[in-house]
DNA sequence: TCTTTACAAAAGCTATGGTTTTGTCCAATC
DNA sequence: GATTGGACAAAACCATAGCTTTTGTAAAGA
């Protein structure tokens, strides 16, 4: 069990496996025709599934705007994690592939631009949740990173160690919403600033 | 004639200097009742000033939106200057100064605190300016930093020079949309990292 | 240079009524 | 035990129409 889904087991709203399916489907609709048009109506549709059903498992609209992006959190924290178990005992080319992965994903993430880019009304109601009140995304993604460095035992004190994890996690955040290079370029950057601050 | 006002000669709309009392009473009304309640009647009323005026010296709506957000990051990057001004032979103290500034800024600053709080409507056309489509106000702090880090002669590469500032001013504007401390410890936090890239 | 006045097009508001959606409850069902 | 379908009130949304405001540009005057 990797990190992702040992974070949603710690969630209230774990729930069955209906879940992931419903989420799944309101990433596709909200991707297709904008987040206004996603009701639980034609979300139980898609899925094949009762409204009921849809209230169980995932609650209200705003909790369901939540729990689509923080599914999709999961998939970005998922290569952070592939990334870093591909080079277990070499930190910066984890944290190079991580970068570089995580801004490939966010390149071809249709849901993302279809929340980065959404300009009118409702559809824009879920741009502050990646922006101005990402504290739920920041903690969780800081998480994982804090918990994949950890073992490689660097000699930082707690502060120093939360600093960094919260710079390089905000950086890519930064990036992830507004690239001004390419992946790999970027990732290069960050993985310069890192070996410095890392490895002084 | 200090940085910002420099950059303000060379744009554009650099305009006469009703300009300056337009975009502030811009400010002023957006942070009283809402972005959507400015128009350009009220502005000109406002400022005792005719609406074509409004009109000739700032343009239309969205760049008036435009002129409000480089305002207030001219304000921003004041005190980015001030506290460049302030220590001019020990780079950390300047940025830890100049961080520290910006964040108490940001704290109190109302109108920052009228787009990132706005959740409907026409309110919320901001927010993507300082989010989303910030690269032009992040073009401009970067320059501004970069400007004030060059007489301190750092033996960088022109791309590690690019990175660490970009990185640095990315990360300040995540605080500056959602602080996670306080401004003397994020300012610590990040100073901090600074010590480790620039002085390793 | 700034103001006034004028203007068309677009957008917004008011009010109405009808429809959809939300969120909750519960009995029935597989 | 989970899922369903029906029922429900409250809220939100939509369409229509007419009216008002706002936008953005233009030209003439102080």
């Amino acid at each position: 069990m990797n990190v992702v889904t040992m974070a949603d087991s710690t969630d209230v709203a774990a729930g069955g496996p209906q879940r992931e399916r419903i989420i799944a489907a309101a990433a596709a609709l909200t991707t297709r025709s904008g987040w206004a048009s996603v009701t639980m109506s034609r979300l139980a549709d898609e899925v094949g599934v009762s409204r009921q059903t849809v209230y169980n498992e995932i609650g209200t609209k705003p909790a369901l705007a939540k729990a689509m992006v923080h599914d999709e959190l999961g998939r970005f924290l998922s290569v952070v994690d592939k990334a870093f178990d591909e080079h277990p005992d070499d930190l910066i080319a984890a944290i190079t592939a991580a970068v570089r992965g995580v801004l490939e994903l966010a390149e071809g993430n249709t849901l993302l631009h279809a929340i980065v880019s959404a300009t009118h009304g409702a559809d824009t109601e879920l741009l502050p949740l990646i922006t101005t009140h990402a504290e739920s995304l920041l903690s969780t993604a800081k998480a994982v990173v804090a918990d994949r460095m950890r073992p490689f035992r660097l000699s930082f004190t707690a502060w120093e160690f939360d600093a960094a994890i919260d710079t390089v996690v905000r950086v890519v955040l930064s990036h992830v919403m507004q690239p001004s290079g390419s992946p790999e370029e970027t990732a290069a950057d960050i993985a310069w600033i890192a070996r410095r601050v890392l490895f002084p």
